[in-house]
DNA sequence: CGTTTATATGTTAGTGTATGAATATATAAA
DNA sequence: TTTATATATTCATACACTAACATATAAACG
């Protein structure tokens, strides 16, 4: 009645951290509308702010932020670059969710 | 050029706030590590506390927050209550995620 | 009832995060 | 090279979150 605790292996460090921070990009709703939006095709940053109504500094903020967990990737073309997400898996699971929250 | 912005059609408000809910859950490493455990089956939250090493008054914060999103459930046995998990969805998400993140 | 054990809750300090205003940078066009 | 446009960055601020300690509740049992 004691010994079954022992057989739990933990998970390392390193990919709690990951996981963690790959959840957490998706915890924000701001995040979220945009990874959703992207989830279609590309959009400039101007794009994004007009269609979702938001500061364009914050959704500069919103996808270096994105860049950075590399969930989304960029192209430039002029003075405008182009955003489109570059995860498949945590597109899936974005759009898996939102499934699955509309049908409950 | 001007009006493909248009198409575009906005998740509505309860939707993003379930989704992103659902992925602030997922987005602390005590939470996940507390899920993770629970994928397996029930524990009680002194075990918990004494696997995960945290305290118990942590533990049952997180379990209150993690229950009021009915992401597990509980019975009790005595002064004794067991948790296990109660979403198949989210638990299969974060196993998903966490092999995703040990294969990269 | 009083005591023990298991769990829950209230509170709070420290930390982190989202947003916006202002400003800087970069590219293109004139 | 000046000007206009698109995006990025810096900085300030308000707000949210985590974890710990202290305390409360609830059940079991003598």
């Amino acid at each position: 009645m004691n010994e079954e605790k022992k057989q739990y292996e933990e998970l390392d460090e390193e990919t709690l951290f990951v996981v963690s921070q790959t959840f957490k990009a998706l915890s924000d709703p701001t995040r979220l509308r945009i990874l959703s939006l992207l989830s279609n095709r590309e959009y400039s940053v101007s794009q994004i702010a007009e269609i979702l109504q938001l500061k364009q500094s914050n959704v500069s903020h919103q996808l270096r932020y994105l860049k950075n967990l590399r969930l989304v990737k960029f192209r430039r073309e002029g003075t405008t670059i182009y955003y489109s997400q570059d995860d498949e898996h945590v597109i899936r699971m974005l759009q898996q969710t939102i499934y699955h929250a509309l049908h409950r």
